[in-house]
Parts: C-alpha cells; sequence; structure tokens
DNA sequence: ATGAACATGTAAATAGTTACATGATTCA
DNA sequence: TGAATCATGTAACTATTTACATGTTCAT
C-alpha cells in the first residue's frame, strides 16, 4: 500500500492542506497513485498520528484548513520505504478482461466503449505532453528533475501503448 | 469491478472447480486479473446463488470436489457486462510512487529492487513469448483466438516497457 | 444575512488480503 | 494407519468507494 509514501512525497516536495494535496494528486502523483480526498483525508491523520506530519490550523480560510508538514521522522520512514522490498505490480486490467469476454459471447457495444476510452487515452496523453513541455522544456540538471521526467515520461509511453491497443481492438472488433 | 466476470468468461472457454480455476487464473486471465483462490470460491458460490453457474459434485476425488459450469443466465449476463460502460483505469503503480520518493530522499537499496524486478518481468516475458509461440504458431482464424493473441501481445508490450523503464530507471540511480 | 463555494470529516458498503481450519483421498 | 496433499472454506483485517454531513468564509 503506496497511499501513506504518496503523501509523504508530496509533503515532502511542499507542504500542503489536505484539499491542496487532493488536487496536487490530480495532476502529479495520482496519475500513478488514484485517491479520494476521502482517503487523504483519513491517512493524513494516520500520519499525524505516527508524528510522520504535523499541521497548523490556517487563519483566515474556508472551511477549518489544516497545513501539514512532514517531521523529519516522516522523512526517515519515506526514506526507509524507498528501499524496501518491492513486489512485482498487482496489475487488474478491465479492458483485457473484457477482451477475453468478447471472443465468447457477443461484444454487443463494446467498440462505442473502445471509443470512448480510446478519446480518455488521447485526451491524457496531451495532458502529460503538455506538462512535459511546460515543466521540462530543457533536460532537467538535478536528479529530483530527472526522475520527476523519467516518471513522467513512462506515463507517456503508456497511454501511447494504450492508444495502440484500443486502435488494434476496435480494427479486430469491426472486421469480423 | 471485474472478479465475476473474469471467472464466467474462464468458465464459458471451459468448465472447472474452484481450484482449476485458481491455477487456470495463474496461467491466463490472471495476468490481467489476479486473485487468490479465497476470491475465487466466494465468487464462485455468489454465482451459484445468482443462478449464473452450477455446481456438480466430483465423484473420487480429493477433498469434495465441484466443478462449475455456466448456465445461459451467466451466458447472459456476461455479454451484458461486455458491451456495459467501461471506465477508464484505475492506475496503482507504486514503483512510480517509490521513484517519486527517490527524488526526494536517499533511495538506499532501491537499485537492489529494481535488479529483482527486471528480473521478474523478464521472466515474465519470456512466459507470455512461450504461451505465443505454443498456442498461436501461425495467426489464428477465429475471432475468438485473434481477441486472445491481442491480448497476449499486450501482454508482451507491457513487459518489454517495464523492463527498458528498470534499465533506464537502474541507470539514472546509478550515475548520480 | 444568506447562499455559494470550500475544507474537512463520518458512515456504510464493497473488495481484496492474510491466516488459519476442515474434510477427503492417496500413498508409504 | 498416519503423514502428505488436495479442495474447499471461515474469519478477521485492511483498503477502497460512495453517499452524505458539518462548519467556515466570501460575495452579494
Amino acid at each position: 500500500m503506496s497511499l501513506p509514501h504518496a503523501i509523504l512525497t508530496s509533503l515532502a516536495e511542499r507542504p500542503g492542506s489536505g484539499s491542496e494535496l487532493a488536487r496536487r494528486f490530480d495532476r502529479s502523483i495520482g496519475h500513478f497513485w488514484q485517491a479520494t480526498h476521502q482517503q487523504i483525508y483519513r491517512e493524513l491523520a494516520r500520519l499525524e498520528a505516527s508524528a510522520w506530519v504535523e499541521a497548523t490550523a490556517v487563519e483566515g480560510a474556508p472551511g477549518r484548513k489544516r497545513r501539514y508538514r512532514i517531521l523529519p521522522a516522516g522523512r526517515q520512514e519515506l526514506e526507509r520505504w524507498t528501499g524496501a522490498a518491492l513486489a512485482p505490480p498487482a496489475i487488474r486490467d478491465e479492458l483485457m478482461v473484457r477482451l477475453r469476454a468478447a471472443g465468447e459471447v457477443d461484444p454487443g457495444d463494446l467498440t462505442h466503449e473502445l471509443d470512448r476510452l480510446l478519446n480518455h487515452h488521447r485526451a491524457q496523453l496531451a495532458t502529460y505532453e503538455a506538462v512535459r513541455e511546460r515543466d521540462f522544456p530543457h533536460p532537467p540538471a538535478s536528479r529530483t528533475g530527472l526522475l520527476q521526467l523519467l516518471v513522467l515520461d513512462e506515463g507517456i509511453a503508456f497511454e501511447r501503448q494504450r492508444i495502440a491497443f484500443c486502435e488494434a481492438a476496435l480494427a479486430l472488433l469491426r472486421n469480423p
């Protein structure tokens, strides 16, 4: 389970409130580890109970906004986890199951859904490419930047692969 | 949640007992939707309660083995699901979170773990390629076969991408 | 002062994981 | 006959999702 460490990483990059983290997740690390705001708030409470982060109330903000910062113990935990045993990914790919099912029964409206999925992946690819142009116009000099770019490029490669796959599946389903 | 439909698909391809399904998952559809034997038994009980599958006791087998078969209502449900709305994948990729973390703290033994992961993906790729040579020496003629091959080739593409990614990450972490 | 937007949180349901238990057959 | 193996299952726990609730500030 990577959520607590994804949050610690995000807070190590920059302190922030729960809602800010939720938005940051939507744009950044959440592309690789999704989380709802409920998950994030619950996890922040746990991280605070473990004394890995601390929170201070933010005056003059709507709601009862709290700003979280990572503590030295939290950074130490993040470092421990970074080098800890790494399991192979637990793959759960609904699309592949669907296509195997489509080999056994009539696929019905699956081509329509594949079209929608194709649009989603094209949009995601465009988003990643825009982020790349904006944040990495030149090769980064720091190790941090190089790692961020490596991960971003993997996102780009993933979306391209998905697009090609959806196109191939559509071609196959449309030519019986 | 695709598990019930992954099981229905597997039973549509061929009837079998819970333990046989668990083994079949390990070799086939489970590469895209993992499940433990406990999950499979629980789900089979649900599918039986929904009258989508039926079970008959197998005489002269160890334990109290039961053979499951898909029923017409189950095939109909599988068909409905195949064309139903398809959500974009919920990505949870621990490796990417690790590498982002490695940009913020000392990566410690991460290179060692990356090496182990690299071996895993190379082995997985070899497995897929062996399956491909064994089961698809010639282009399949049936739609079912074409879809199975499409999915298998996506698995191969995924493993290749992972291997390239692990190698790039290792190169980056080793050259500071 | 009131409604809109924001920030945080509670509660319940579902899904997945881990550890352990039980019954039946096979084989030394 | 008893240990090993196989097949099925129970129980407890953790993680994730979905729906809803509450309090605060800001702009009208």
